[in-house]
DNA sequence: AATTTGCCTATTGACTTGATAGGTATTAGG
DNA sequence: CCTAATACCTATCAAGTCAATAGGCAAATT
């Protein structure tokens, strides 16, 4: 299960995607519309702004903003910043093997491959991807 | 991340399939094999008794056997019940829809799309198919 | 100076995870 | 009949995670 911080965080990026005019955006306008709690949205913006993803003013007529391009975010990094590694089992997400079955486990081809699918599912999705079913405005 | 309920369950399972001649299979023997403590398998397996997917006989010589031929479980039935239901999100797995955002939720064509991925690679795999690396002996 | 905003630290209750412990019931073999 | 080997049952536990909530500090615009 995908827990709200990857899903709350997802939908702050399309918030602002979405709302995304030059200014600063408030937390309190995305938690309102949102319905979420502003004050847990700040926990969870906090992860964005570290890394990078969004830039934050603060003050009056402050707000966050998208450090990239709409098109530029793939919803895997937003996913794995909030959510930790997308690795199904501990022995596939660090480095070195340090399960001393994995020469001979079964099951470590199954999440292997599983682990794959996801990824590349993750991935290979734009965080604009996700903006498609309101029809864009192109401007002739 | 899978937990351990369900590595382990599939674990056991393999086992099973693997050891299986007609006799019963004493939890103590597969807790040796997979180096897992038997007193927490005991709480795993009881829920594979009590779903059918393993037949216990209780007393001396007795054990546990799967119930139905190896190749007749499929990877997402197994991890489902220990695990509890695939679906990344909870307005998926309960049947009436009641989140009232489902209608404007730009994230939940992501979360349907994820589910159907990952639900038809658990359920197009069969705990055979995990066994194949060690050759099968087909009598001719 | 006042207001609006982001930022920081701490706390909390419910729940889950990954076990451990000890005892009871059942059955086959000697 | 007795004993050993097995499954089965209930309870307990420490640590961690989840989803928030609370209160105040810092920064910047007007």
């Amino acid at each position: 299960m995908i827990s709200t911080r990857g899903r709350y965080a997802l939908r702050v990026m399309l918030d602002l995607a979405e709302n995304d005019n030059g200014t600063n955006v408030p937390l309190k306008d995305i938690a309102e519309r949102q319905g979420i709690s502003k004050k847990y949205l700040e926990i969870i913006v906090k992860d964005l702004v570290k890394s990078g993803f969004l830039t934050a003013v603060s003050g009056k007529g402050g707000g966050y903003r998208l450090s990239r391009a709409p098109e530029d975010y793939t919803i895997g990094e937003i996913i794995e910043l909030m959510e930790g590694p997308l690795a199904p089992v501990a022995c596939l997400s660090s480095e070195e093997m340090t399960c001393p079955r994995s020469g001979n486990c079964l099951t470590l081809p199954l999440w292997k491959e599983y682990y794959k699918l996801i990824h590349d599912f993750f991935y290979s999705k734009k965080l604009t991807d996700l903006l498609s079913d309101r029809a864009p405005v192109y401007y002739i």
